[in-house]
DNA sequence: CGAAACTAGACAACTAGACATATCCTGCCA
DNA sequence: TGGCAGGATATGTCTAGTTGTCTAGTTTCG
């Protein structure tokens, strides 16, 4: 029932909770579309700008996300709070790679760049895996990464890390059973743009950024890592968990 | 000074100077060709004409050539792209609590917090030392830090610090002679106004977030610190280098 | 009056999908 | 071996629809 006693309270506010009740009675569920705002403006009677105004009300708790040009969804986990619920799901930072979920982006072979060359010792134009994307917690997105690996010690790499999707058990198939951190750089940046669309975040929120080299037992490098952590979604922890 | 606050960059064009600098680093050299639009899309995200208006973008700027039905080609590199912006700035390298400079700003006893009193295992309002300064290096701001001792362990410790300027010095001065961290949290906040202010950075700008506490050598809990390190200005690194 | 709420319209940015057209690759056949 | 057909891919173009942002004007109420 939306009445239309415009008496007390705005407008907008009358159809953000409308809005939330049919969220919290399961009329729309998780990542259900919303109707446009077109539609709600005529199912209501308003102008969209008023529409909008409601909506930005269901962003601001963390009901819906919007997205330019594709909708309205409703969140997948309304309640999430970032306190008190407890991220001990990097438990090191060493366990940057392992996450309960992971979309691998993008994976290939390139031309590597003197930077990362020197980082895993190799020559400033040869050849690199690289191997991109998003990891996820509880189906929300809570890092970019980013890592390179020297093609010529791990041919067909990047094959293998689609196949697998996990750096551990592809580096097993080359013999590299075990591999460890040498070093660790940790600072904070601001995303872009798309670093905040990937991480449904806002255009400037602050990122912890990690950039790490892991080497074999021999101490010859294996992976040069770059990740960057959705700064406010997740904690890192050193030393005891 | 130009740029106002919270300016939104046009996902096109963050999409664009990605490229560039993959292209500026030798990611793709001359004549390479570049993932195809799908794959693009994919690897940020986002519609294929969205792809598209950032390759329109390179090839007005004569970086890249299309062949409909084949792809898109490097053909030059930018010559005036500012390169490095990338990861390139080790300057100083601290670990996580020794400075080269620091400047007291407040110190004393109060009662503490529920949640200071659980770190440092004492009575939930048990008195506790505060200690809250400003951390220098070559004359720039680089962290804000505020640490809690248990005062009752260290009566007068306040005074202390303000003279010495050294925790450890003046832990040295009652008997705890060596301490060790016990756990560090790390994550990224966007600075608030006053700590804007005390960095010399714009509100919202990413702090590097770290939250540890120290024993002493039979465990007990001697300190509680929290640092705001000046995300873009400081490098934490961990393990050797 | 002045502020908040709401309407109205226009344009930019992005998504979604369909279709045309050029290129590349592979297998088949002479 | 060489050529060709055809499928798979890739870019180019078009239409339509949706959200984001801006400016301006109107209404309502204290």
């Amino acid at each position: 029932m939306t009445d239309l006693a415009a008496r007390k309270t705005p407008l907008w506010q009358a159809i953000a909770s409308a809005l939330t009740e049919d969220i919290a009675e399961g009329r729309y569920r998780e990542g259900d579309k919303l109707p446009t705002e077109a539609q709600l403006a005529e199912r209501f009677g308003v102008n969209r700008h008023t529409v909008r105004a409601a909506l930005a009300q269901l962003v601001d708790a963390g009901l819906v996300r919007t997205r330019r040009g594709a909708g309205a969804f409703v969140t997948a986990r309304p309640t999430d709070y970032p306190i008190g619920r407890r991220v001990r799901f990097h438990r090191n930072l060493l366990a940057a790679g392992r996450t309960p979920d992971k979309r691998v982006l993008t994976a290939g072979e390139q031309v590597s760049t003197p930077y990362i060359a020197e980082r895993l010792r190799i020559a400033p134009d040869a050849a690199v895996c690289y191997y991109h994307g998003l990891s996820l917690a509880d189906g929300r997105p809570v890092a970019l990464f980013e890592s390179h690996f020297p093609a010529q010690r791990f041919p067909a790499l990047a094959e293998v890390l689609r196949r697998t999707a996990s750096v551990t058990a592809a580096l097993a198939e080359y013999g590299v059973t075990d591999y460890t951190r040498a070093a660790t750089r940790l600072s904070a940046r601001a995303a872009d743009a798309t670093q905040a669309l990937q991480l449904e975040l806002k255009e400037g929120d602050p990122l912890l950024f990690s950039e790490g080299i892991n080497v074999d037992s021999d101490g010859r490098p294996v992976e040069f890592g770059q990740t960057w952590f959705a700064g406010e979604r997740i904690t890192l922890t050193l030393g005891e968990d």
